[in-house]
DNA sequence: ATACATGCAAACACTTTGCAGCACA
DNA sequence: TGTGCTGCAAAGTGTTTGCATGTAT
């Protein structure tokens, strides 16, 4: 019998590890900081210089569709990626746009509070705190 | 004793009603769908053929701080102006990225909850529901 | 009269995409 | 050995800005 390929390995789609994907994931989690795909690029540039940005873009995707690591959409700026990968609530800092974790329990039943959403089927929902960021507070 | 323009009113920087800013305040007013720029520019043009989309959005942002209307920053999509101005939150739909108010107490005090939020001076908060809206719920 | 506002175009920040060649499985 | 991935460049989207001119007050 010909089996092509893994044809019995349906639970995730074909993915190669390249050494691109491999450094940017390892870049997501060495940077605590919610670094941007920009921080990213940086930081893997230094072992492979000849990255492209549009690699670390796709990579990021990738890992963020897979669950590797958490993209945070940040409004009004650019995405910024988290390696903690659980539910959880990010403050951002009015002045210098830097996104922090905020430790509070997570709202599973959020939605049930809501009494109109206009016939949205909501699934789920962020919360994003806004203030200054304590070196901004200094300033 | 020459009293050089209105010197006693301090309240309100000097700004001009022009023709211009004023259809992009009736625009806002007239769409109840949160508009973008781009549809008051197009809703704007109607009636003043020549405006530039800067002035469009010079204007928006002079109204957003004014406070007369409400810039809706969503995640990843252009902005969005609702002419509702008390605090309230939103539904995103994932799939077409229409924006609806949600009808859900505003919860005052949910900064609160917080137990660590790494320093930062929290002053205010957003919560952004997602899911899909009806019209992309029957495709 | 003067300074704020406009229109235009260019620049900007961030991200996606088309394509030819490369390399992981 | 084939197709998923890469690098490059170009294009796309949304927004801001420099500058000369215009206009509300």
């Amino acid at each position: 019998m010909s089996v092509t390929t893994n044809a019995n390995d349906t639970t995730r789609a074909a993915t190669r590890n390249t050494i691109q994907r491999a450094l940017v994931l390892e870049a997501v989690r060495s940077l605590h900081n919610h670094p941007t795909s920009a921080d990213v690029y940086e930081v893997v540039r230094e072992r492979h210089p000849n990255i492209s940005r549009a690699t670390v873009y796709r990579n990021l995707g990738v890992l963020a569709s897979r669950g590797d690591v958490l993209r945070v959409e940040v409004p009004n700026g650019a995405d910024r990626y988290d390696f903690f990968n659980e539910p959880h609530y990010h403050a951002l800092c009015r002045s210098c746009g830097q996104v922090s974790d905020v430790d509070m329990p997570y709202q599973n039943d959020l939605a049930d509070q809501v009494r109109d959403a206009q016939g949205f089927a909501i699934d789920g929902h962020q919360i994003i705190f806004e203030g200054l960021c304590p070196s901004c507070q200094k300033r």
